[in-house]
DNA sequence: TTGACATAAAATGTATACATTTTAAATTAG
DNA sequence: CTAATTTAAAATGTATACATTTTATGTCAA
């Protein structure tokens, strides 16, 4: 029988992989019969989902699945944009040459396998990330990272298809600890605004390729 | 009987009076006793409340009432110089003239209703800035902003002592609704970062001195 | 046909009951 | 007396049952 957590991860996927479709309307009835599990979990998990912005509420009764858009995507990266150079210039001078070899430790698990699945890729360059911000010393704002992490999160299906990502970000997130290591804080951040940038562009054209056809 | 919705309002305001102290640990059938609902409703008010920053978990069982500390106070000042000049930026080009009326209706209301308890007014207050930002077109940026909102409102008891609040505030309101009239767009962020930060100034010198006491 | 109203079906909200986990107390060995 | 283990109490997680609300259907009058 499955259970709070498990469901919660579950059905987070589910939406991920557009087992659920973009869009569609799901009742916590349909969701308990799928999963073999009481309204009650379904319940729980529904209203954690939609805080984290992979459902949203539909009307009176009921919950859509997010959708896509380039405009969405654009915004998720103006907001990163704005908070997450933030948070790197403020952790910074904390940051440790053990969490550098950690962050380098993570970088190196990217590289190898490259066989993973989109979705645990995307965790573990999370991770990356969240490491470097970690000592900013400002857990609202970290709060507000992860809660846009778990929105980006959303459009890791469509990154595996859209981005041979892979190479260019990892470059830039190797120049990133480099700079880190030298206590070039300033440059750091540079490079950081122009990976997510770089990010962005890439997501946003695939986008509105699609959207098209 | 208390419903979902009655519930959460209760407990948010009885948290902002302080009826229930701050680091104080509740335990759901406390509340559900309490309160006289089921725990089914406390459950899911809480897991609103804690998504929300009123609350927070409190080891494996129970929650934590969410504290004050001019830390958290300067943090979140600090986010919202960050986003909010942003989104008026995006917002002023499309504000209307109806919307700016709006605005100074509430500011009217504002000035009349000086006997009002601190959280009605933060909560008049909030709804000027609000419909000022409503238009930037960017949804997740509103979603950040409320959120944000509603850790700055659980201050609102302080703030009712702390701040003279009342007089300088009320002048930058007007400052700024004239400014984005005329189109003064950039005019009109920079009034809105010196409101936020004079505002902050005087909560967090309040909250310095009596964690002294 | 259309639109309003009544009615039935479905979905959600809430309460109670039971299962599991967590916390705290008590007991006992060292 | 301390610390570890056991045991009881309390709190939370989950399921089922019932109440209320919402949505959809169908009927009838204009």
């Amino acid at each position: 029988m499955l259970k709070k957590q498990q469901l919660y991860q579950l059905l987070k996927q589910d939406i991920q992989l557009q087992h659920w479709a973009p869009e569609q309307v799901l009742t916590q009835q349909q969701l308990a019969a799928h999963y073999a599990v009481s309204r009650i979990v379904v319940r729980d998990v529904q209203q954690q989902l939609m805080s984290e912005g992979w459902l949203s509420a539909h009307g009176k009764a009921g919950m859509q699945v997010a959708g896509f858009s380039a405009a969405e995507a654009e915004e998720l990266c103006l907001l990163r944009l704005q908070l997450e150079p933030l948070a790197l210039k403020l952790a910074a001078p904390a940051l440790s040459f053990s969490q550098l070899g950690q962050a380098e430790d993570l970088l190196k698990q990217l590289a190898a396998q490259t066989a993973l699945p989109a979705y645990q890729r995307g965790e573990l360059n999370w991770q990356f990330h969240r490491l470097l911000y970690q000592s900013c010393g400002k857990p609202h704002l970290l709060r507000l990272l992860d809660l846009l992490h778990q929105q980006v999160a959303r459009y890791l299906g469509y990154q595996e298809q859209a981005l041979a990502y892979t190479d260019t970000s990892a470059l830039e997130h190797q120049q990133l600890v480099a700079l880190l290591r030298t206590g070039n804080t300033a440059a750091a951040c540079d490079v950081l605004t122009e990976h997510i940038s770089n990010a962005n562009v890439l997501l946003v054209q695939y986008l509105k390729n699609t959207k098209g056809a």
